[in-house]
DNA sequence: ACGTCGTGTCATCAT
DNA sequence: GCATGATGACACGAC
């Protein structure tokens, strides 16, 4: 069937839609399996679910509430035309909503006769606008922001961690360089077909938190899915494991609630069997009844790809449009005002058809997006020609906006190193969304809105000075929110790799049991091989976490105390110059009384050379004694009594000469000049009693 | 571009 | 021998 050539898809968020309801439902009505409900439009016939039916449908509850059997036929009304109705029923069973510009009104007239739920009025009230307003014919797609830093930096790790390291891991992960499909083909090599297929599809998610941390899909195609915090061990052990483990089987298998923690969004990850398939076809669940896209029509998009920047960006649209012809060109965004952004949304899965025209500002120039050679590689290769300056602008955006060096020369290495793609979600520079008209209020655009009140555009994408980033998408990168990413990161990377492995106990055990209870817990259950290693690694990590907290926390109050304990020591070593110094004062003040007590002896006093000598031991040279000790010498005396002077400081040399014994008075004591000097103390002192 | 900081992880050793 | 804790070293993202 011509299913929207020029598409756009919207992911929407909506709690109706359990991922692993929906898509064995949509398996089941592809395959038309337990269906129970023939639905005519126009001359065109669907088989489908009556409960799905009435589930998201007004329209269809009232006309199928009270009938049963097989064979029920709805005919709709005139009204409702196949180009309306099919995409409506995509997203039924899907989620998704593709639409085109040609189509969304439509789409929109044929929600409104059948009362589709989970609709919402503001999507088409959001997009609507978008697309036709201001005489515009441009589909502007509103981006939403949807993944989460850590998603973008696991991605990003990886491709920096795996680049030159994982040489083989790449090529079984990320062999094919459309990382965004890759997931729906990890099972087996036809899977790389649906990957190709589907690579005219741009997916991105749309809740913020649909693809967290852990969902598995951010690593989907591109093979980086693995945690890159533990890429160590998981080399080691042998565990690389790509999106095929991350949203094959194993996540299919999974219950919904899971899924849908995983993703909350209906990006619903293709399983096993429908990557099997066949090769080079799309995911089943992504295509409409006729059991496959057109090639040159849209892909739904895959599975949560837009958990990160480069999967619902940068590997999102390069997967979808074929910009092979397109290159990196200098064309200012300014030059396209309100030009409709390429690139994949956040919130909203933009699919673009083969010759989309995103022409912009008048500048009507299609992309030409061959689902077959769309191949990556072939992004910035080639050359120009002519082209748009739209796509110009989209080889632009993939070229500077996706990756951190717009060098061409790089973004080449980079499309073509499967690694290198991841890198590109690392890229946090999303100018073209400056095209976006993103004045509206975030009330106004549905997928905005999804992420919450807080959600707030800058104010200068309020006031039209819109800044590199996306709103929607900065929030993401920007970190702001990552302040518990990292445990968070961890955690979630577990529970989602407990998920994977089915393990039959929360993964939150593994951590928070003791020894022998853990030890005890496993004893109980029958792991694998797989399932013990790594449970063990999950606990060892865990562990060895909390235990290199506490070792920093220990090193930080250890240099905390260090740096109390010099300024302590400071403070004592201040305090003592302070007391030195005051002795020092104290010393010379008592030294002046000294000179001041021997000259009144001196001045009043008649004493005999002993008693003169005496008190020239303790007097200064100025002192009268000396004088007198001069004009009669007593040699006895010199020779038991050496009086010298000396500096016992260099502080003290401005104080003047200081008096000291330079050998203990050999003399008995008490000392024959005691009698001479009865005033002084007969007190012996320390160091003569000693003696 | 570069340095710093915080964090997780790994390897190693000790208990 | 294994589990656990401590710690240095490293990688990485964020700033």
């Amino acid at each position: 069937m011509s299913l929207i050539p020029r598409t756009s898809v919207f992911t929407f968020q909506s709690s109706v839609h359990c991922l692993h309801v929906l898509r064995c439902l949509d398996e089941q009505r592809r395959t038309e399996i337990l269906c129970d409900v023939t639905v005519v439009v126009e001359n065109k016939s669907y088989r489908a679910h009556r409960s799905v039916l009435a589930a998201c449908s007004d329209h269809f509850r009232s006309r199928l509430s009270g009938h049963a059997g097989q064979g029920l036929v709805i005919t709709l009304p005139e009204e409702v035309t196949v180009e309306g109705f099919e995409p409506l029923l995509q997203f039924a069973y899907t989620a998704k909503l593709l639409f085109t510009r040609e189509n969304i009104v439509e789409i929109h007239n044929c929600a409104e006769i059948l009362g589709f739920h989970n609709l919402d009025k503001a999507c088409f009230d959001f997009l609507l606008p978008k697309f036709f307003d201001h005489g515009k014919t441009i589909p502007r797609i509103q981006r939403k922001l949807c993944c989460k830093t850590k998603c973008c930096q696991r991605k990003s790790l990886q491709a920096k961690s795996q680049s030159g390291s994982d040489g083989d891991e790449q090529e079984v992960d990320h062999g094919d360089a459309e990382p965004v499909l890759s997931q729906a083909g990890q099972e087996n090599g036809s899977a790389r077909s649906a990957e190709t297929q589907s690579q005219n599809s741009v997916s991105v998610s749309e809740s913020p938190d649909a693809c967290g941390p852990s969902c598995p899909d951010e690593h989907a195609g591109t093979g980086y899915g693995l945690c890159p915090k533990y890429r160590k061990f998981q080399m080691a052990c042998g565990k690389e494991r790509c999106c095929l483990e991350d949203c094959g089987p194993t996540e299919a298998a999974a219950p919904p609630a899971q899924t849908s923690e995983l993703c909350a969004s209906p990006c619903l990850p293709c399983t096993s069997k429908e990557n099997n398939n066949g090769a080079g076809e799309p995911c089943p669940r992504n295509l409409p009844e006729t059991g496959g896209w057109p090639e040159n029509e849209v892909t739904p998009l895959v599975n949560c790809l837009p958990c990160t920047p480069e999967s619902s960006t940068s590997t999102g649209f390069l997967a979808t449009a074929d910009l092979s012809h397109v290159q990196p060109a200098p064309t200012p965004s300014s030059d396209i005002p309100d030009c409709c952004p390429v690139g994949p949304v956040e919130g909203a899965s933009v699919v673009e058809g083969d010759e989309v025209e995103l022409g912009c500002g008048g500048i009507e120039g299609p992309v030409n997006i061959d689902p077959v050679d769309s191949a990556l590689p072939n992004l910035v290769q080639e050359g120009g020609g002519d082209r748009s300056s739209v796509e110009r602008e989209v080889a632009e955006h993939l070229a500077k906006g996706f990756w951190t060096d717009p060098s061409p020369s790089q973004a080449e290495s980079l499309l073509l190193d499967p690694e290198g793609q991841a890198v590109l979600g690392k890229a946090a520079d999303f100018h073209w969304l400056k095209h976006l008209d993103l004045n509206a209020s975030t009330g106004d655009c549905p997928f905005l809105r999804d992420l919450g009140e807080g959600v707030q555009l800058p104010e200068e994408f309020r006031t039209g000075a819109q800044p590199e980033k996306s709103p929607c998408i900065s929030s993401v990168n920007s970190g702001e929110n990552s302040d518990s990413d990292s445990e968070g990161d961890s955690e979630s990377y577990n529970s989602e790799r407990a998920r994977e492995m089915q393990l039959p106990f929360p993964v939150e055990r593994i951590s928070s049991l003791s020894r022998n209870d853990f030890q005890h817990l496993l004893r109980l259950q029958s792991l694998t091989r797989e399932q013990l290693d790594f449970v063990h690694d999950v606990r060892r990590r865990s562990k060895n976490r909390v235990a290199a907290q506490r070792c920093r926390k220990r090193k930080q109050e250890c240099i905390l105390g260090l740096e109390g304990e010099i300024h302590k020591l400071r403070g004592e070593r201040e305090q003592l110059v302070e007391e030195r110094e005051q002795l020092k004062r104290r010393k010379v003040e008592a030294m002046r009384s000294l000179s001041e007590l021997c000259h009144k002896v001196c001045s009043e006093a008649t004493l005999s050379p002993e008693q003169l000598e005496f008190l020239a031991q303790f007097s200064s040279p100025d002192c009268p004694i000396h004088a007198l000790m001069s004009s009669s010498p007593s040699p006895d005396l010199s020779l038991r009594f050496s009086l010298t002077l000396q500096d016992q400081d260099p502080t003290a040399k401005s104080h003047g000469p200081v008096l000291s014994f330079p050998d203990p008075p050999r003399q008995p004591w008490p000392h024959p000049l005691l009698n001479a000097a009865p005033w002084i103390s007969t007190a012996p002192p320390p160091s003569l009693t000693s003696a």
